[in-house]
Parts: C-alpha cells; sequence; structure tokens
RNA sequence: GGCGGUAUCGUCUAGGGGACUAGGACGGAGCCCUCUCAAGGCUCAAACACGGGUUCGAAUCCCGUUACCGCUACCA
C-alpha cells in the first residue's frame, strides 16, 4: 500500500466519557501515521449528542492525549459549532436530487420494523416519499409538516480499497435510504462527519472497524457533494480476555485509570501500539522516535487484539528500570506525598538520597504504586511487620533476638560501608555456624517490615546506622514482649 | 435474520509458496544466579479453526463450512 504523503487526519471522539484504552489506541496510529509521513494531526470533538457529552469528558480527552504525549496541529473542531454547514450541505444535497424529503414518523417506521421483524424480515425503509407527488411534497412542507431528508441510494454497489483490508465492498442494494437530517434539522451522524472532513480537509480517515459499515454511506454522501474521496483505514477494535468488546466489566478501561495506578505514558504507549500493529520481526520494547521511524500501514492487523494487562505491566517494569530516577521522581514524588509518606520540603532535601532510593526500587517495581509502597520503611519511623514476614523469619522468637541483638553490637562497631558491614555480618555468620542469609533474612524484617526489598546492605545504607540500629532494637523489644509493643 | 469483517501457542505477534522440526514476547512450569524480591541467563509445555481445491510443494493463494466480532435508529 502506498503512503499517502503530508496526510491530514483526525481524531474524533465523542466527549461522552474518560479517553478510552481504544480511542487511545486509535489516536496513537493516527499519530505515528503523520509523523512518518508529515502531515497534520487533527482533533474533532463530537459533541452532537447535547444529552450524552460533558465538558468534563472533553477535558478528560484533551489531558489523556497529551499524557500519552500525543499532541494535535490545529485548534480542536467542536462538531456542534458546524450545525449551519451541516444543514447547508444537506440541503445542498436536497438540491441536485440526491436526497428527498421523508414524512414518515418515528412512530410509523418502528410500527413497520416490528411487523417485518415479526414476520422474520429484515426492515429496509420502502422509499414511499420519495414517490410522493411534486406538489404533494410542496404542500406538505407549506403546510409544515414536519419531515427528515433521506439519502436516495443509487443502484451499484460501494467500494474501497481500505488500508488495512484491502478491498471491501457493500452491494447498494443492502443500503437503506439512509437519514441525513432529523426533523428538528439537525444531522446524523454520518451527515456531520463527512461535512466536517471535508470542510477540515481530511485525506486519510483511520478509525475503529466498528465503522466499516458506515463507510459505503458516507462514500455516497462525499460523492453527492462533489467531493473528493479521503482513503480509509480500518482498525481492529480492543476486546477483553473474554474476547468481547472492552467495556467497564473488564476493569479498567480508561486511559486515566493506568496513569493513577502508576503505568508509565511510554509503556502504554508502547503496549497500545503494539495491539494491531507489529513493526516486523521480533521488536517489541521502542521509542515514541523508533515506533514512528517503523510505522508503516503493512504492519497492521486485521484482527481483533485482546486487552492482556499482564503484558502492559511486564511493559511498564521494562519503562521503570530504564527510566532514570531522576525523571521517575516527579511522578512518584506526588505519590509519596499523598501517601503522606514525604513532604515535597523532605525529598528535596535529601535528593541524592531519594534518587539513589528509586533507582534501587524501580528496578523489582511494575508500577509507580508498587514503588511507593516498597518506598515506605525508608520514610516512616513506625513500620509494620507484615505477618507472613513474621512467621516466615521470625519463627523462634528467642533466637531471633538474640541473632538481631549480635547483628546489632557488629553493626554499632562498623565502618556503614556495604563491604565492611557485609564482612562484619558474614564473620559473624561463620562463628556462630551459620549462613548470612539466616542473619540477612530476619535483619531485612526487623529493618523493613517485609520480606522482599533491595539488597540488604542498601537497604542499611538507605536508612543510615542511627535509624538502622534503632529499628532492630526495636524488633528486639517486640520479639521480646510478644508483639506487645509496636517498633 | 440481513449485510460486512476476522481466523497462527491461553494472550500480543513473526511469517507474504520451499529457508517451518512454525520464530519471538507476555503469562505458566523448572533450573541457574542469589541475603529476599525483581532483573538477567537457560530449559520445557503450548498454535497454523475445519474441509475441499490450485501447485512438484501450502501457515502462506482460491472456494466452502464453522466460530467469533461489528453494523443493522430521526445514537455516535
Amino acid at each position: 500500500m502506498p503512503e499517502i504523503r503530508a496526510p491530514r487526519v483526525r481524531f474524533a471522539p465523542s466527549p461522552t466519557g474518560y479517553l478510552h484504552v481504544g480511542g487511545a489506541r486509535t489516536a496513537l496510529f493516527n499519530w505515528l501515521y503523520v509523523k512518518k509521513n508529515g502531515g497534520q494531526f487533527l482533533l474533532r470533538i463530537e459533541d452532537t449528542d447535547k444529552a450524552r457529552s460533558t465538558d468534563e469528558s472533553t477535558r478528560a480527552i484533551f489531558q489523556g492525549l497529551e499524557w500519552l504525549g500525543l499532541g494535535w496541529d490545529e485548534e480542536p473542531v467542536y462538531q456542534g459549532a458546524n450545525l449551519e454547514r451541516h444543514r447547508a450541505d444537506a440541503d445542498r444535497m436536497l438540491a441536485n436530487g440526491s436526497v428527498y424529503r421523508c414524512f414518515c414518523t418515528p412512530a410509523e417506521l418502528d410500527e413497520r420494523r416490528k411487523a417485518a421483524e415479526a414476520r422474520k424480515e429484515s426492515f429496509k425503509y420502502d422509499r414511499r416519499c420519495d414517490r410522493l407527488p411534486a406538489d404533494e411534497v410542496a404542500s406538505r412542507v407549506a403546510a409544515g409538516i414536519p419531515h427528515v431528508l433521506r439519502f436516495r441510494v443509487p443502484d451499484g454497489t460501494t467500494d474501497w480499497d481500505d488500508l488495512v483490508h484491502e478491498r471491501i465492498a457493500f452491494p447498494n442494494k443492502d443500503i437503506e435510504d439512509f437519514v441525513i437530517l432529523r426533523s428538528d434539522r439537525t444531522p446524523i451522524y454520518n451527515m456531520a462527519v463527512v461535512s466536517d472532513d471535508i470542510a477540515m480537509r481530511i485525506t486519510l480517515v483511520m478509525r475503529g472497524d466498528d465503522h466499516i459499515s458506515n463507510t459505503p454511506k458516507q462514500i455516497l454522501l462525499y460523492r453527492a457533494l462533489g467531493a473528493e474521496l479521503p482513503v480509509f483505514a480500518h482498525l481492529p477494535m480492543i476486546h477483553g480476555l473474554d474476547g468481547k468488546k472492552l467495556s467497564k466489566r473488564h476493569g479498567a478501561t480508561a486511559v486515566g485509570d493506568y496513569q493513577h495506578v502508576g503505568i508509565l505514558p511510554g509503556a502504554i504507549r508502547n503496549f497500545l501500539a503494539l495491539l494491531g500493529w507489529s513493526p516486523g520481526g521480533d521488536r517489541e520494547v521502542m521509542t515514541m522516535d523508533e515506533m514512528v521511524e517503523l510505522f508503516s500501514v503493512d504492519g497492521l492487523q486485521k484482527k481483533a487484539a485482546v486487552f492482556d494487562t499482564k503484558k502492559l505491566e511486564w511493559m511498564n517494569g521494562q519503562y521503570l528500570s530504564r527510566t532514570p530516577a531522576a525523571e521517575l521522581a516527579p511522578l512518584v514524588t506526588p505519590m509519596l506525598i499523598t501517601a503522606g509518606l514525604a513532604t515535597a520540603a523532605d525529598v528535596a532535601r535529601k535528593e541524592e538520597w531519594y534518587l539513589a532510593l528509586l533507582d534501587l526500587l524501580k528496578v523489582r517495581a511494575r508500577t509507580t504504586d508498587e514503588i511507593v509502597h516498597q518506598a515506605k520503611p525508608y520514610f516512616t519511623d513506625e513500620i509494620d511487620y507484615d505477618p507472613e514476614a513474621v512467621a516466615k523469619q521470625w519463627k523462634d522468637a528467642a533466637a531471633t533476638r538474640d541473632i538481631l541483638a549480635a547483628t546489632r553490637e557488629r553493626l554499632a562497631h562498623t565502618t556503614w560501608e556495604p563491604a565492611a558491614m557485609e564482612e562484619a555480618l558474614r564473620t559473624l555468620a561463620e562463628e556462630r555456624g551459620t549462613t548470612g542469609g539466616k542473619i540477612f533474612q530476619p535483619l531485612r524484617v526487623a529493618l523493613t517490615g517485609l520480606t522482599v526489598s533491595p539488597g540488604i546492605f542498601d537497604v542499611l545504607l538507605m536508612l543510615g546506622p542511627d535509624r538502622a540500629l534503632r529499628r532492630i532494637e526495636s524488633a528486639e523489644r517486640w520479639l521480646e514482649t510478644g508483639g506487645a509493643v509496636k517498633s
């Protein structure tokens, strides 16, 4: 498939909820295409459904796109503002004979539809109003009888070369004479979309493949308006683990949800890019620049993809590990503050220490949430002992207390430097006829309350002698009193 | 029901007639490393929906069947 040079593309969400991952993926592909081929990525807010559209969700969409790094090129277009043009275009088609007035009421239509269903027939508008004599139409219009505008679908076939599906064809006999303007003179979706796409000079329409059956109707509209056709590309849907279209019941579907649980924008972008597209070969983790470089419609998939959060988390872990602490800090700090673990001033005061800590924690975390959780022992004075850790590493209270006391004593007289500390504790282990692990593990619980942490000497280093020693002492007391006294 | 779309490991995918004993990644199992976890390294289990063609040769091309998805409004 030839690439389109300097394409003008658009992402056209309805502001009826937050930015959905499916929408985000569509926006990403449009964006990548434009960056690869040079052109404009435009935004159109399809807010013609006043009842469901909200400013709040428009803001959420902007915010979501910005977070993902998908900037747009011109002022966003609000579909609702183009009502007059939509009407004018519809009237133009009425004037050139592509469209006719239909006086059938919704109630009548509904009745006929139900009757057809009862007969197990498929319902299609029978064009009865198109057969009305001209003077009859004129007198009804003069009498102010409400009516819609319907498109008169010609004979033949409507087809196009889809960028992802190749040729798709619809016999026109299967396309109903669809309404383009309601009786209140507001446009129907397909009318508004085509009018706007023409006005915005869109040359490539890339959207979800749930729009495939809208496409022949839209092509008919372009022709009736004498406009040049854009190229169409229909992307596969994103499904949940059960193979059904992704929805709320599959858990988080809004981009913002992932932002809030600590997914990095780069990670979800990379993950989303791989849903329905492949650069070929074994490439998986890619920077935005690499994705732009590699992007091609040839790598687009026809099949729906399942949104697997496990792989997203893995991807995020990859990004977390590769992101420098200095870049992670602005993301993690607010979460630390919200969690009540630190203030901005705390963090600023010991920046070097903080960045070192982030470097230790990021490699073993899959989300920034996990980093915050793991960071707790380094910020609070009081720690809780994880019952599981106690059960596993502090089985014998007396013996543990004894070993902790000995450990504390050695540490108190050791230079606070990893090699020296390791040497001291390994010697202690040897003297006691045991292994390092038998000392490190109980010590880890004393220091962090957890079974999981960075290497024990890193923990010691981050905690510093005063706090570490005090904490071991608290653990000893806790063990002595059988857990009655909090650390 | 009608119309349209799709079909490679559980999942994301590579594959564009012979290089396929079908590759990689996530997830799973196991081993190594090791003070825990993660990371990393290694190993294993795991797929061409089915049936017909075309061809010397089909995961790859064609047809049919099946399954799944989407659309079928004076919604978007």
